[in-house]
DNA sequence: GCTAGGATGCTCT
DNA sequence: GAGCATCCTAGCC
């Protein structure tokens, strides 16, 4: 169980992203830990990318991408819903990778109930969703990775094949192939072709 | 199996 | 005031 330090962080947004997939990101609480293996992400650039929060420069939303890397970016959207980033890169660029799916694996119950359902499939099968089921809203926004509640650690998972697709949900550059997934896996937020 | 549309409120222009 | 890095349900193949 190895803690992914801050400089696992601090590289291409690209790289990290891939390399985040089949690691373990773990939320604990007093009254209970969750954690779930990362078989979904997205990559959000900086300058050319027209879908990134930065893209316009900074604002009070979102000042955590523009901060260190390793630190989580979540911001409110559609009115109901949190969504989890990943802060990449340097200080003062603002990349973040996107946490889409997770494979549960502790707190599974918990997750039931603040879901409400018991489809183990459709606990963190979506941005929105995985952040319900782990209970997290605006309080964890620019809390570290490394710290006492959030967590990111590699369990020596096996290898695995890496699949590659566009985005999802962007009217805005659409059309770069930024999306990284553990191919086979149940727990994604879409089906595979 | 699929698609269309509504819910709902923060954030920036 | 418009636009959202979404999810769920109803209705229709």
């Amino acid at each position: 169980m190895l803690i992914l330090p801050q400089s696992f962080y601090n590289r291409d947004t690209l790289i990290v992203a891939r390399e985040l997939l089949g690691k373990v990101f773990i939320r604990k609480t007093p009254s209970q830990t969750f954690s779930g293996r990362l078989v979904e992400v997205e990559a959000y650039l900086d300058s050319i990318d027209a879908a990134c929060h930065g893209y316009n420069g900074m604002t009070k939303r979102n000042e955590v991408m523009f901060g260190p890397p390793g630190f989580a970016y979540v911001y409110f959207t559609y009115g109901m819903h949190y969504c989890l980033n990943f802060v990449t890169e340097e200080e003062g660029r603002a990349a973040a990778v996107l946490i889409r799916a997770l494979e549960p694996m502790e707190g599974i119950e918990a997750m039931k109930k603040n879901r409400g359902t018991d489809l183990i499939t459709n606990l963190c099968s979506g941005p929105a969703k995985l952040t319900m089921a782990f209970g997290i809203d605006r309080t964890q926004n620019g809390l570290p990775l490394s710290g006492d509640e959030l967590l990111v650690v590699d369990d020596g998972y096996p290898d695995f094949e890496t699949g590659v697709s566009e985005r999802i949900g962007l009217n805005a550059a659409a059309d770069f192939p930024w999306r990284f997934y553990v191919k086979g896996s149940g727990f994604l937020s879409r089906r595979e072709k």
